[in-house]
DNA sequence: AATGAATGAGGGTTCATTCAT
DNA sequence: CATGAATGAACCCTCATTCAT
């Protein structure tokens, strides 16, 4: 009987948390689109909670201040950036030139490079500079993926040298990576993930010509 | 009498234009030091009169809106920006190796890529979704400039075709150029402007390899 | 059968009332607490609730409303006290010389004239004016309490004059004890109890000359 | 010409400065009628702009925070009563049996001891365990009052030996006025400043006997 | 009996904007 | 031109209260 009374309490308060936490999620969720349609300045927590469809009171329930939301949504975004390239290389073939196509492929997956996200992370690194907290969670992220990078670079190079240096190499690649995130934004409409991967597997060519057959069969898959 | 009288007021009138002129100069240079230190998002009249040194109503009289003093304010990062560059084209060689290069190079200019001035950049960014007008001014300079990019890469290309389109050489250089502002932004503290260009010097040797000579000449005098 | 059912069930809807009144009075200690701690404008009931240990919706449940909660505290307060005098009276002597000085003897009991129970008082006191009940449960006890004083007073005329009428004799000692309440609230922190209680016999010896052997020897007691 | 000019900004400035001094005392009385109606806990800043007859935000214009501005109205309070029976006893022939009166019929002056103003003064005693400020702004005057009082019973005693020390009676005259303000506060409606002077006085009568003849001549001016 | 998620009214405060001086 | 008092809408947040579990 006891144990009965006692699995109960802990289905429901299993059941709690698991509400909680899709709330939470919820609620992230519709902060990221209020950030793309009305930019960091003009999100308010009554706009958000409009498009959570709960109460504004309830957004603090959940997340103690408007701050700690946005916060929590930037690192949702981190996370979530991260993990899918971190997956990626894992589930890749342990050749660094390989591992650096899917890399540079993750960043174009639609999970991650949709306008809307794109605006988000704009939003926030615009913010960069007056509020360590953001400077702090973009920085961790961006250090990894830089990292990375000029790591698979340089077992690259190893193997066959390149012309460029793995620094220069590395800088490069994420840099054309960077530059065709912000062209998802703010160039013309009708700018395409295909066609941004496969400039950047040119450049990659160009860097690294020993491994055209590498880059141009992974490019074929895309 | 009467025609002194007149150019009395002429020259007061002048006067006045040109102190209205410094004021509102005063105030744009005021709102980019608020945005950069206190983000879009935070950034007050209040504030910025402050820093201005002036009271709040004077802003609102040469302004007549928040809006329009923030409107202004990136029309003048955007007309810097693009007088910089296009001064250094017209200054230079004929050449369009070397004009490229040169481009490249007034976008790393101290004036222009400041992190004061890049963190103003990406706020506005990350407001251009939800602000037309703000969405209109940053596109307009972008496609000025990438146009120009993707014309000199084209020139170059004719005189001697590289392995590179020169649609993804002129993505891939921009592309370059965006991300190590990013990496002014967010990056170590170490970042130098002077790294950034003998980068992405490098990239465009590689890309036209033909232009070595031309581009390492203009990369010593950096 | 029945019987031992039914006396069970009275035992646990016994228990049940029993722990529920347990409950209330940890709930009305707490707000206590929290009104000392807090100030009547800060109490909220989830400090109430965190300082009791227990949730927020329980206070509610077993008090219905914040307000009869502030009431029932109110009420505690004044049946404690009245309780406290009305007891040392009776348990003293007929003689009305000896039950006056246990009355006023009882207004400094510790249970009764603690820091935290005079602050509480006091802050139930500032709501007198806007709210009736406060009003009418501060008034009922003030009431009890200075007629009792005056009857006292009067009856130790009856026996041997004084030089004050028994209103303005009774009006003075009432007076004393409630500005000697204050200062234990507002005045240096080295005021202690018995001090209190020998200037006030003092001022009764000086208004009854002819009871100071009686009021001597409780003094002593003291 | 430019001395005019001058001449003028000040009168100008000097009336800006009037009249913002001028809505700092209507607020601050609006102030007090609010936490007499409405208590200290029910006290908003919209009521006390609504009876004021200003916007909301013009309160906090002047007074930067809610709190600044209870503390302003504690402050308005405690100088005006500190005022009020310094210039009484300054007034008053040098005769410390004189100024003794003089002190204690300031204290129930109409200005000071209106039923109003004493149900603020018990609203802040009531949250002064909780907020130093009100602790610190009450117990300064408390202390002069005390202190004066205290003086004066000295010298008197000097004079002419009483059975009471000094210490006593200035506790016991203190603690009756104390003790009539709270009467007027919680008592029945219908006491009155003249009885309650008329009580101290034959107090005082009775602490001081020999003084009888001043007393008596003092009282019967009241 | 007890919990904690959820609500919504209202709190203090901020802030762009207006306007008399 | 310049100031600063004044406004009112909206902001973030608090809190008493309700309710499903």
């Amino acid at each position: 009987m006891l144990s009965t009374s006692v699995t109960e309490k802990n289905l429901s308060s299993r059941n709690r948390a698991r509400q909680s936490e899709f709330r939470k999620r919820q609620l992230i969720a519709a902060t990221i689109d209020c950030i793309d349609k009305l930019g960091l300045s003009q999100t308010t927590l009554a706009h958000i909670a409009k498009q959570a469809g709960v109460s504004q009171g309830n957004v603090v329930f959940h997340f103690q201040s408007k701050d700690a939301l946005l916060e929590q949504a930037l690192r949702f975004l981190s996370d979530e950036y991260m993990t899918c390239w971190k997956d990626a290389i894992n589930a890749a073939d342990p050749n660094p030139v390989v591992q650096l196509c899917e890399l540079v492929k993750a960043s174009f997956k639609p999970a991650i490079c949709s306008r809307k996200k794109i605006s988000v992370w704009f939003a926030f690194w615009g913010e960069t500079r007056s509020r360590p907290k953001y400077r702090e969670l973009c920085g961790r992220h961006d250090l990894a993926y830089s990292q990375t990078l000029l790591s698979l670079c340089r077992q690259i190079r190893q193997k066959e040298p390149s012309t460029l240096s793995a620094e220069t190499a590395a800088l490069s690649i994420e840099g054309m990576v960077d530059g065709l995130w912000q062209n998802f934004l703010i160039g013309p409409a009708g700018f395409k993930r295909k066609q941004a991967i496969q400039g950047i597997f040119e450049l990659i060519e160009v860097i690294f010509p020993a491994e055209r057959k590498t880059i141009r069969r992974i490019a074929n898959q895309a």
